[in-house]
DNA sequence: TCGAACTTTCGGAAAGTTCCGAAATTATCG
DNA sequence: CGATAATTTCGGAACTTTCCGAAAGTTCGA
């Protein structure tokens, strides 16, 4: 591997972060690499700079096609397969929330939700049913918050982003001013 | 292992869940179980219900005390420790948050913070830390806003959720009515 | 301070993951 | 329809993680 030494630091430090995020060293260090790069790479290219085998390369890329981070695309007389990661920083952290979501909370949801159709006989699965009530509660809470706030454009998600805390202010002061049934929030 | 049949079914989906969160089956069984268990467990109790080693769960529930995850008791005339894990699931909730980033984003945000002092020579390094800015810009915005919103109580952060992409018309209001350059927001 | 009750650490077997090179497959061009 | 370039799959070696039982360490009452 002979990168430009930020590129290297940047790559190396994605790689090492890999199993922390659930992904593998190489693919950290693929998509680290795909996402610095001026312009698209092929495989080839990511075999030489990363010193992998192309094999390996080629699982990788799955992997992250398969996470919806890459985009392909193609050069005008080659028939490789050039991998880019979005221009957009925004569009990656979407996907990236998406996906897990998908993948970590979505089953734990499902499984909630039908464990929460059952009448439990044994007192400690009544117990155990009132505690996963209050799981599936917040999760759906929160993921339906989430994808609320997805569909914001960027920019007004920085604007609120930006305001932090001081939502609840605003809050207050919303709740006073349109303080008539007719406008009040679905739930609760 | 003999749970009741809800338990059972939540404690070996939590297991399998496990590799996916980055803890592994044993931890997420542990944790399960816990979270539905009316009162607190000792190690021994732990082993038991699940099955597993006496020493595979000490290693677990370090695990989880790590993730500050459980809380110890004690009962009178007991010194071994019962575990437990918080009554209130927003809690954990944040525990989980607060602890995700410190070992998931903030060595990453650490490292982009160092690399972007630098005054790259290789001009794919000048793109690469351009790059690099994008990322980090973004990471501190969703974090630092992850923080705020973090101090408002509960009540407050269901009902901000509850409101879903609604802020939005709010946000606009809001700045109509408060358009005076003393109130405006500090970044942009 | 001794010993019983707990807890943690250690060593290694079993299981799982990563990653390579070779072989097989697929796509594209003449 | 081959020939050739590109990609994917396969089999297995190297490495890592998980998890047990046994040994060592800690804590606390008598």
């Amino acid at each position: 591997m002979e990168l430009p030494p930020l590129t290297q630091r940047f790559v190396l430090h994605f790689g090492e972060m890999g199993s922390r995020w659930g992904i593998n060293r190489t693919v950290g260090q693929i998509y680290a690499l795909l996402y610095v790069s001026p312009q698209p790479l092929n495989a080839e290219e990511i075999c030489e700079a990363l010193g992998l085998s192309r094999s390996n390369v080629s699982v990788g890329l799955k992997e992250l096609e398969s996470w919806r981070l890459v985009r392909l695309s193609h050069q005008p007389g080659d028939r490789r397969e050039y991998f880019s990661a979005p221009e957009d920083v925004w569009a990656i952290f979407r996907t990236l929330a998406e996906e897990r979501r998908r993948r970590e909370v979505d089953p734990t949801l499902s499984m909630l939700r039908d464990a929460l159709l059952e009448s439990p006989g044994h007192p400690d699965d009544q117990h155990a049913q009132r505690r996963m009530r209050e799981m599936h509660d917040l999760i759906e809470l929160v993921t339906g918050w989430f994808s609320d706030v997805q569909r914001l454009e960027p920019e007004t998600l920085k604007r609120l982003m930006r305001m932090g805390s001081r939502v609840q202010k605003v809050l207050e002061f919303g709740d006073k001013v349109r303080a008539l049934p007719a406008r009040r929030a679905a739930k609760e």
